[in-house]
RNA sequence: GGACCGGUAGUUCAGUUGGUUAGAAUGCCGGCCUGUCACGCCGGAGGUCGCGGGUUCGAGUCCCGUCCGGUCCGCCA
């Protein structure tokens, strides 16, 4: 059968006879000689053949695009003046004597060349040949060694891969469950696991003290270009350690992935809290591969007489805060509109601006709709502590804190992109004391992490002031997107219930939802923690894919849809029987086959 | 649940103010061609303009609804 693979000839096999296997990528008939470019997962090699192998000849003729060959020929160098430079084994070429078609091929439904671009909806339904690209086999490649480099480093490092179960018990805290009826326990249902979390959590109890787990999750949310209903994660959990060590143990992992996979070198890591990433970005995820920080201005603010400016100023919930644009004077007003209109989709409610065309001149020198509502000393001050120069733009947000945040933060992102500020490379950080809860929209408390991350204090200083308590999570976050997240976890049984307590789950809801990891709690659980890591958005970043599906082989559409399988599909009714379910009414049943 | 963009040949797209027979490129099919490599030349086939309704003498084009794909908000502890 195959000796060789086609990307895998080189002039070292030179008067070899070599028999390759692979898809036809091009055929070029020029009536008395056909050259074939055969293909196979290592790259392509030209094969061709001349009219003394009649037979094989009038086959190569027949033969069409992506008919699966078997050839057995003779690698030569390519004559004078025939070389491709633009090709890997350009310098050979196979002179086939034998050729056997293992099977035809339909006409493909789109060019699997470079130069097509090619609609994604078409690429999913026939992803097989969509997947058959170089450009969809180099990042799986990739994938595969990213995958490998984290085995192996967490190998070295005494780290057990450990399976936990993908049938569960659902739990209504967080995202919604995907829910599979129980046949044997009818009218009951298992959830798919949204992540392992409470299962490493009882492997530390049980006293493996390394886990890892390259694990399949599923969450029943929206779907988003960084996210999909099941998607990958590189669970980490260990016990006796303290976050430093954690963050220390998985930084070295990020590095030598990036160091063994792509050839690079991650600069340090810094690590800054989640009140200075809001504060100078505007995001607990902040890309610091460009500046154009946000800067606080609520002092000077809270002294003008201006009511959208003073009063989120002197609200202690509130902020008002200007972002500064070197160069950006020249931004038009058009498109001053099209930014006001991007972050009122943040809750934004107006994008206030100066444009500076004279420092020199004082406040003559500035442009402002906003100007005539603020004294002169005090847009003196504010320029002064901006440190604005000429040709500048200076936009403002005033509102509650999240909203400046959020619409600020999305802002310095988007102008990051626009104005191309955004720097080639990597910039890695870890963002740390987070708080543990925050408001949600009913006065009540939800985590920001999930309900088993341990506080920075004690138990009565959290049920003390919940509002304020820190945690000791930590996030590692790469140009601008969190990589994965994890913390110390809560080992004792008082705090877990202190926590329950102050996310308003009351003793029997948390005995009824969480009693097993209660009860783990009282025989010996270890201090504990970890980390999860999106393996998807890690292979994302390390591609340059911009969209999550391009790292996955078989995705789903933004409606959670198969395009190649057209799942999900009706069930017959001897299944729903045997399941003890009843169909409510078949909404789709006239638009699907049965 | 909401905002926005898109849906025309196998594919990627164009299609003017509503007006004759809906075009281009590429792919495909046939013919020619012994050194091409995104081969070339000649010829040909190929359309439910997503679907339904409406306005109009006339709709790919305007209006309403709907489906599908995408980006985002909400959501994703």
């Amino acid at each position: 059968m195959r000796s060789h693979y086609c990307g895998d000839l080189t002039t070292e096999n030179i008067d070899e006879t070599v028999t390759i296997c692979g898809w036809v990528d091009r055929r070029r008939d020029h009536g008395g000689v056909i050259f074939l470019d055969m293909r196979d997962r290592e790259g392509i090699i030209q094969v061709v053949f001349d009219p003394d192998t009649e037979e094989h000849f009038q086959r190569a003729d027949r033969v069409r695009s992506e008919y699966v060959l078997q050839v057995t020929g003779r690698v030569r160098a390519r004559g004078e003046g025939t070389v491709n430079p633009n090709m890997k084994t350009g310098e050979i070429e196979v002179l086939g004597k034998e050729l056997e078609i293992l099977n035809s091929a339909n006409t493909p439904p789109f060019q699997l060349d470079e130069y097509t671009a090619v609609g994604e909806e078409v690429r999913l339904r026939y992803r097989y040949m969509d997947l058959r690209r170089h450009e969809m086999q180099d990042r799986f490649r990739l994938r595969s060694r990213i995958t490998l480099a984290v085995r192996s480093f967490l190998d070295r490092e005494g780290f057990l891969d450990m399976e936990t179960p993908i049938l569960n018990r659902a739990t209504p805290e967080g995202a919604r469950d995907y829910l599979v009826p129980s046949r044997t326990h009818p009218g009951q249902f298992f959830a798919l696991p949204q992540s392992p979390q409470l299962f490493k959590q009882l492997l530390m109890v049980s006293g493996f003290d390394r886990y890892y787990q390259i694990a399949r999750c599923f969450r029943d949310e929206d779907l988003r270009a960084d996210r999909q209903p099941e998607f990958t994660q590189i669970d980490i959990e260990t016990s006796f350690l303290e976050e430093a060590e954690i963050m220390d143990i998985t930084e070295r992992m990020i590095r030598e992935v990036f160091s063994s996979v792509l050839d690079v070198e991650l600069p340090e890591f810094p690590h800054m809290t989640w009140a200075e990433a809001m504060d100078r970005f505007g995001s607990d995820k902040p890309d610091l591969r460009f500046g154009l920080e946000l800067v606080s201005v609520d002092d000077l603010m809270s002294q003008v007489e201006f009511k959208v400016f003073n009063g989120p100023a002197v609200d202690p919930q509130g902020r008002v805060a200007a972002l500064k644009v070197p160069g950006g004077a020249t931004i038009s007003r058009k498109e001053i509109d099209v930014y006001t209109s991007y972050i009122s989709n943040y809750g934004g409610r107006g994008l206030a601006w100066v444009k500076v065309n004279d420092i020199a001149a004082g406040v003559e020198g500035l442009q402002s709709p906003i100007l005539k509502f603020m004294p002169e000393e005090i847009v003196a001050q504010l320029m002064q502590r901006l440190e604005v120069a000429d040709g500048d733009i200076v936009f403002f947000g005033a509102d509650k804190s999240h909203v400046v945040n959020e619409s600020l933060g999305a802002l310095r992102v988007k102008l990051g992109h626009d104005l191309g500020l955004v720097q080639e490379g990597w910039a890695p950080l870890w963002v740390v004391d987070f708080p543990m809860f925050e408001a949600d929209g009913d006065g009540g408390m939800s985590p920001l992490h999930h309900p088993f991350t341990a506080p920075a204090c004690d138990v009565d200083t959290l049920k003390a002031e919940p509002a304020t308590a820190l945690s000791r999570a930590y996030d590692m976050v790469l140009n601008g997107t969190e990589l994965g997240g994890g913390s110390v976890r809560i080992h004792q049984r008082d705090m877990q219930e202190a926590v329950f307590t102050i996310l308003g789950i009351d003793e029997e809801e948390a005995r009824e939802k969480f009693g097993f990891l209660l009860d783990a709690l009282q025989y010996g659980a270890p201090p504990h923690g970890g980390l999860a890591f999106g393996l998807d958005r890690l292979v994302m970043l390390m591609t340059g894919a911009h969209s999550i599906r391009d790292v996955i082989a078989f995705p789903k559409t933004q409606t959670a849809h198969c395009v190649l399988t057209d799942a999900p599909g009706d069930v017959n009714a001897h299944q729903l029987r045997e399941l003890n379910l009843r169909l409510r009414e078949t909404p789709a049943a006239d638009s699907k086959e049965a």
